[in-house]
Formats: structure tokens, C-alpha cells, sequence
DNA sequence: ATTATATACGGAGCAATGTTCCGTTTAACA
DNA sequence: TGTTAAACGGAACATTGCTCCGTATATAAT
């Protein structure tokens, strides 16, 4: 009965910090190995992998482990968190080298696949454990600006309709794979890709078939 | 990893076989006590409640529950049937006893406190775990066939709107406690008696106010 | 009533897992 | 180079679901 967990606690959580808190070097290269670890082991082996597994394959003991994830529900948030980050920012990046729709599609299949591996660790996230609270929202919170430019450079430049509801696709995307990621990462991302394709309107000019 | 377990397997699970499948006496004891210890702790511990707490509670040792519950799901999915047995069957027992309203008003303060229970078990119960697959739909089928007999009478006495869909009130009700139920029951009760209510009709003769 | 035996009982013990403790090592800085 | 706070490793602990097996007993045939 250890039920006295409050909220927040205030063992720093170390990703959490930015992650340049004057870290001693050595302390940098285990955080970054077990978030590494971490994000290998639940894509294979699915949340309810052992601690015991992930520090071994990040080469660490488990002291440094909880020295720095004090809970092995903070190391799961703290790969969500980074997995959100690095799903936010290909938006820029993918904008930048590709035409806008390009750039959307494959910016949609990115969220495909991100969405599929959040759902794998879902699972354990509505377990009702509250540490988990709020990870959906600001998973919204976080993604759902830095897809806007995407869908207005598309508009702007003809290629999809102009009513196109960006939260309404991101939705049915995530659905998409909600459901059927698990299974079928390969089936999950034609249908995306089919329904993204979808959402495609003719370049004024040429006239395709 | 001991992941080859199928569906059913083969190890009885008591409480299933209806209870007299000639069980020696001090089985029987035992299985009572233990569904009725799980029920209580279930109750105040929530789903969590360790096994053994359940055995101490029900003042039987380890070998005997598994004996009779060889996995601790087992337990959980007896007590929900039998407490959803008991619910239907209150819907005869309250449509004998009472006029028409009345009954339907007493068994949706019953299926009210069902629901609420099950919502503290309920979080186990989407933990993912297949041994639960198919309790919440069975949960509905069973429940669904007893009250519309109630709906039925009352309509027919003219104390409520012919038509009234009983599968709506159900779940109005049911998500009604969803929400609720943990932190306030008395509240959730209020609730549900004033919905009820207000399915109600002045009976034909007797203009109130 | 006695006895035989299939059935049931109890609880110590096992294995897995999250977490803590503490002696040892090392990066960082003067 | 020496000092020291920070970090490391991993054995050990606590909890939990579950198993094993020696003991007790309800049941029924004699």
C-alpha cells in the first residue's frame, strides 16, 4: 500500500528537463541509450517489457535507470514525449524539402506510424495509472499545430481542396490505425497513403487520364 | 512468457458449472466464501486486491483458490456474472412486488449501483486481457431481456411514454454511474431518480398540479 | 460404525518484476 | 594531480500471481 504517490513527485524525470541541466557527460549517454533502449524494446516487445530488459539492452544497471526514471512510467512518457517532438518537427522539415502535397502525404504517414506505435503503448496508458494523465491532450496539443501549415501550403497551392478540415483528417488517420496498425503496419499505411491520395485535387492545367 | 494460454482451457472455473455439479461440501463452502470475499474486497480495494487478500478475507488458503479460480481473472468474471444474474433477477422479483413505475424505477437504482461497481472493475476489464472478451456484451444481453418486461408494464399502465426506448434509458443510466459513481454515489443515485422521474406520466384521472 | 479413497485444503515456496540501497567508479574542476 | 560531488552497477528487497505436495476430510461401500 505505498498508495501515497502524489502527482509530480520531484525527482526531475530527467528527459524532462531539456536535457542539458548541466548534465555530467556520462549522465547524458545513459539517459540517451535508455530512451533508445526504451523505444526499441516497446516497439518489439510492446509496453509491458521489463525494466530489467530495457536496461540491459541500453547497457546500463538498474540503479542508473531509476537514478534517472524514477518510475518506469516516466521512461514510457518520456519516450511519448520525444517520439511527439520528433513527429512535430519532420512537419518543418518535410515541408521544406517537398512540394506541399508530397510533403503532407508523407507527413501523414509519419503520424501513421506514430500513431500505430502510441497505440501499442496505449494500452498501458489508459490503464487508469494517473501518470498518464494529460499525455493524450498535449499529444493533440503538440501535433495538431505543426500539421496546419502543412494543410494550408497545400491549399494554397491548389492541390487539395480548399475546405479540407485538417483535425477532421487527422482523426480518421489516427483511427485508421488505431485499429488496424497492430496487425498490419503494411496494410495500415496503404490505406492511409489511398486515403491521402484521396484528398488530392488535379493541378489546374492538366487534365489527368 | 508464458503466452500459449487459449481461450477456455479446460479447468472448470467453479462458479461456472451453476454451483451443484457434485461438489463435495466443503467445496461449496469455500467457492461461496471466496466469491463472496472477492466481491467485498473487489468492492473496497478495487480490482487491484491482491489474491491473497481475497483468500485471507475469505478465510481459505492459496491452494484452494486456485483450485477453484485457477487464474485470478477467474474470479473477477464469476463475480461479475453472478452479480449480474442477481440484477436481472431483481427485475422479477421488484415487478411482483411493486406497481408498474415503481419496479422500474427500484431496478434502475439497482442496475445504477451494477454499473457503478462494475466501473471499478471495469478498469481491469479493458486492461486488454482476452479472458475478458465478450463479458461486457454478454453483460448487456443478459440485462437487456429483463428490464423490457418492466418498460412493457409501465407503458401499459400508462405511467410512462409508450414510446420509451428502453436500450436508450439503459445506457443513459449506465453512463450516467459511468462517470460518477466512484467518487459520489449518492450523487449518481439523485441523478438517476430524478431521470426516472422524469420519464414519468400523471396517470389518466389524477391531474397533479 | 468402519474403512477406503477420491476430493479438497493449506500454506510454504517459486518465479517474475518493480524498486531501493549502497559500495565503487568517474567526470569535472581547482 | 587531487578532491569531490555526481553517477554507476547490480545484488538484494518487497510484492504478486501461481504451483506443489503433504495433510485432512467428506462420501460412500462394507
Amino acid at each position: 500500500m505505498s498508495g501515497v504517490r502524489s502527482k509530480g513527485d520531484q525527482a526531475e524525470t530527467a528527459a524532462d528537463t531539456g536535457g542539458d541541466r548541466r548534465l555530467r557527460a556520462d549522465a547524458k549517454r545513459s539517459i540517451d541509450a535508455l530512451m533508445q533502449a526504451a523505444r526499441e524494446v516497446f516497439a518489439s516487445s510492446g509496453v509491458d517489457a521489463t525494466v530489467r530488459e530495457i536496461a540491459e539492452r541500453a547497457g546500463v544497471g538498474m540503479g542508473t535507470l531509476y537514478r534517472h526514471f524514477p518510475q518506469r512510467a516516466d521512461l514510457i512518457t518520456a519516450v511519448l514525449h520525444s517520439e511527439m517532438d520528433a513527429c512535430s518537427d519532420a512537419a518543418a522539415t518535410l515541408a521544406a524539402k517537398h512540394p506541399p502535397f508530397e510533403a503532407l502525404a508523407a507527413w501523414m504517414q509519419r503520424y501513421a506510424d506514430l500513431v500505430g506505435t502510441k497505440r501499442g503503448l496505449a494500452k498501458a496508458l489508459n490503464s487508469g495509472d494517473p501518470v498518464f494523465e494529460g499525455l493524450l491532450t498535449r499529444f493533440e496539443e503538440r501535433l495538431r499545430p505543426a500539421v496546419r501549415p502543412l494543410f494550408a501550403a497545400a491549399i494554397v497551392a491548389g492541390e487539395i481542396e480548399p475546405d479540407t478540415d485538417a483535425d477532421e483528417i487527422l482523426c480518421a488517420v489516427s483511427s485508421l490505425c488505431m485499429s488496424a496498425y497492430d496487425a498490419k503496419p503494411e496494410h495500415a499505411r496503404r490505406m492511409v497513403a489511398l486515403f491521402i491520395d484521396g484528398l488530392r485535387r488535379p493541378v489546374k492545367g492538366s487534365s489527368s487520364h
